[in-house]
RNA sequence: GCGCCCAUAGCUCAGUGGAUAGAGCAGCAGUCUUCGGAACUGAAGGUCGGGGGUUCGAAUCCCUCUGGGCGCACCA
């Protein structure tokens, strides 16, 4: 906006010609002595003006209205024109951020809008491993940031309840169910794919025996699929709550199928002319003639999506030969009915092994006329758990894998959280166990935990001795006190880039630098020492006490907690 | 074979086309007997996987090769 404004005040004058005008970038220089904020716009000029990038930055600069909270604008080398803060208001900032409190940089940017976050997601089989987590943390954390930037926010989880898999779960339990009445069944061996081993089947099963005896001996899969269902639900949300997640929207699969969604879908794409029938080998996509022949002797006719009329590499099935739906046809008929919910932003968690599922519905949300640009899909990549370097394999239908509740329980909430999201959703994660685990300085959570805890005992002391910030004056605080602040000043633009890029990973970057910044300040800069004058003494508790809502307000847009003690 | 992702210090990773590519940990050398040390300081460590290209300027964008991960069902 100030360059802005200066660039077209430099054009009026005839200082610059005139140009389209660019985007225009300022940010913190990599190096201190550069400045406060760096703005490299006068070097992008170079070519549409012709002029030397020097000469433009100095046309920019001398236009410049300098805002009171802006000291000095400097011209520098090869064209950047770069702005230092001004100290006073600096210091000034202290209030402003303790009065401002929890919700200190709260950016009304996204003012109004309204964003779905869908996350988690998995189906109510098993408790949530690992794997899974992840997706939890980032898609919580997104949910977080994006309310940070002004959205209002809905967390929405979306399963499915029917399916094979269900059906072995009730099968499963069923099979636990029989075993605890001490009935003789056959337990299938632990490579059996379609059973499931976990030990927490077996809790269900003596649960449903005290609670129903042996009343369901004659009874099918059904009545086992629902109990066990319902119990998965409960101890997948008590696992989510353990880390600070929790869903506004449970959304069921099947009520597409009741309400007439999925049929209506398909409709839809065949009036658009995007359906066809026939068996596999007639594909008129790139599959080789014959090639499926054989596999598809003797079936039906299939119902197809020419999703290659699209630019998909080969076209897909919506309803198998047997009449069932495949699952593209249902999670297109699921964004169609978010998209009708009036989001102005759709964001979507999903697994690295899910990465070719979401282009179908792509497809096919585009097929029906929708705009898919407000759908953003983060992929998440996989976790590999890692201890003793040696990397440890996991199962969802073995019960050898680790579970999220594991983890917690081995490390805390906190930990898990951090080490899941501070890093890029497009990178391969490797979780280490035994740094996890461990409580040492080579752990960043606990590192950034102590400067939150060392503002809190700063306070608890202060007010032990019967010392209080009132009236504290600013102007006492020194050099270091504002290099903290320059820092704390960044989490708006942390905020802001996070939001528009869907990068949650910045915000646990973010804090521990913050701490980094904190830490040698904490040593340097003494409050209670005998020795120090009351007024500066005054001032620095002050400081400290805006510290620490930095630090609260970072650690809560991380889902973590901000302890006072360790 | 096709699609998506990754390759940056010994290890784990940041890096939104801009200034001398940054952290943490490990290793090395120090400080400190403290408003809770789970701390601080310093030095060292790099042809940003290879090769082309675009640009005033590339770790970043494009092409290509190599090496990894995950997918490529009439499963969900």
């Amino acid at each position: 906006m100030l360059i802005e404004k200066a660039i077209q005040a430099a054009q009026a004058a005839g200082d610059l010609p005139a140009f389209e005008m660019p985007t225009i970038e300022i940010r913190p220089p990599k190096q201190a002595a550069q400045g406060d904020y760096a703005c490299a716009v006068a070097m992008a000029l170079a070519k549409p003006t012709g002029k030397n990038p020097l000469d433009i930055a100095n046309a920019i600069a001398n236009h410049i209205q300098k805002p009171d909270f802006v000291s000095a604008v400097e011209v520098v080398k090869p064209g950047f024109i770069n702005f230092r803060l001004n100290e006073s208001w600096l210091q000034q900032q202290v209030e402003a951020i303790i009065t401002e409190g929890d919700r200190v940089f709260q950016l009304d940017t996204f003012k109004g809008k309204r964003a779905q976050v869908e996350f988690v997601s998995a189906n109510p089989t098993g408790p949530l491993h690992v794997g899974r987590s992840r997706g939890a943390m980032v898609g919580d954390t997104i949910a977080r940031i994006l309310e940070a930037a002004g959205y209002t926010v809905e967390r929405e989880y979306y399963f499915n309840n029917a399916g094979v898999q269900m059906t072995n779960l009730g099968n499963s339990l069923r099979i636990r169910y029989l075993e605890a009445l001490g009935l003789p069944v056959e337990v299938p061996a632990s490579d059996n794919t379609t059973f499931y081993q976990g030990e927490y089947l077996k809790d269900f099963a003596r649960d449903l025996v005290a609670e129903q005896g042996n009343s369901l001996v004659e009874a099918d899969w059904q009545p086992f699929k629902e109990y066990a269902e319902k119990r998965m639900f409960g101890i997948i949300k008590q696992t989510l709550a353990r880390v600070n997640v929790s869903h506004d929207v449970f959304f069921n699969e099947n009520s597409l199928y009741d309400d007439g969604s999925v049929t209506h879908t398909a409709e839809v794409l065949e009036k658009a002319g995007y359906i066809y029938r026939s068996a596999a080998s007639q594909n008129p996509g790139e599959n080789q003639p014959g090639e499926h022949d054989e596999e598809n002797a003797g079936k039906g006719v299939a119902t197809w999506f020419r999703s290659t009329a699209l630019g998909d590499a080969k076209d897909r099935v919506l309803i198998k030969s047997d009449g069932n739906p495949t699952y593209s046809l249902p999670d297109i008929a699921y964004h169609i009915n978010k998209l009708n919910r009036g989001f102005d932003l759709l964001v979507n968690i999903l697994g690295a092994d899910h990465n070719a599922q979401y282009k179908v519905v792509q497809y096919g949300v585009e097929a029906l006329g929708f705009d898919p640009s407000i759908i953003h899909v983060i992929i998440i990549q996989l976790v590999k758990m890692v201890r003793n370097g040696k990397e440890v394999k996991m199962s969802t239908r073995r019960g050898d894998y680790d579970t999220l509740d594991d983890l917690i329980d081995q490390t805390s909430a906190d930990v898990v959280r951090y080490m899941l999201l501070a890093r890029s959703p497009d990178s391969h994660l490797n979780f280490d166990l035994d740094l996890a685990v461990k409580q040492s300085n080579e752990n960043p959570v606990y590192y950034i935990h102590n400067a939150h805890v060392r503002c809190a005992g700063i306070a608890r002391e202060a007010a032990k001795q019967g010392i209080t910030d009132d009236g504290a004056d600013l102007g006492k605080l020194g050099a270091a006190e504002l290099r903290f602040l320059r820092k704390a000043l960044e989490l708006g633009d942390v905020i802001d880039s996070s939001a528009h890029e869907l990068a949650p990973h910045r915000i646990a970057f973010y804090a521990h630098e913050l701490a980094t910044v904190f830490h040698p300040i904490y040593d340097e800069v003494r409050a209670l020492q005998p020795d120090i004058d009351p007024a500066t003494q005054k001032a620095r508790l002050r400081f400290y006490r805006a510290a620490q809502v930095i630090f609260k307000r970072v650690l809560t847009l991380m889902g973590m907690s901000a302890p006072e003690r360790m």
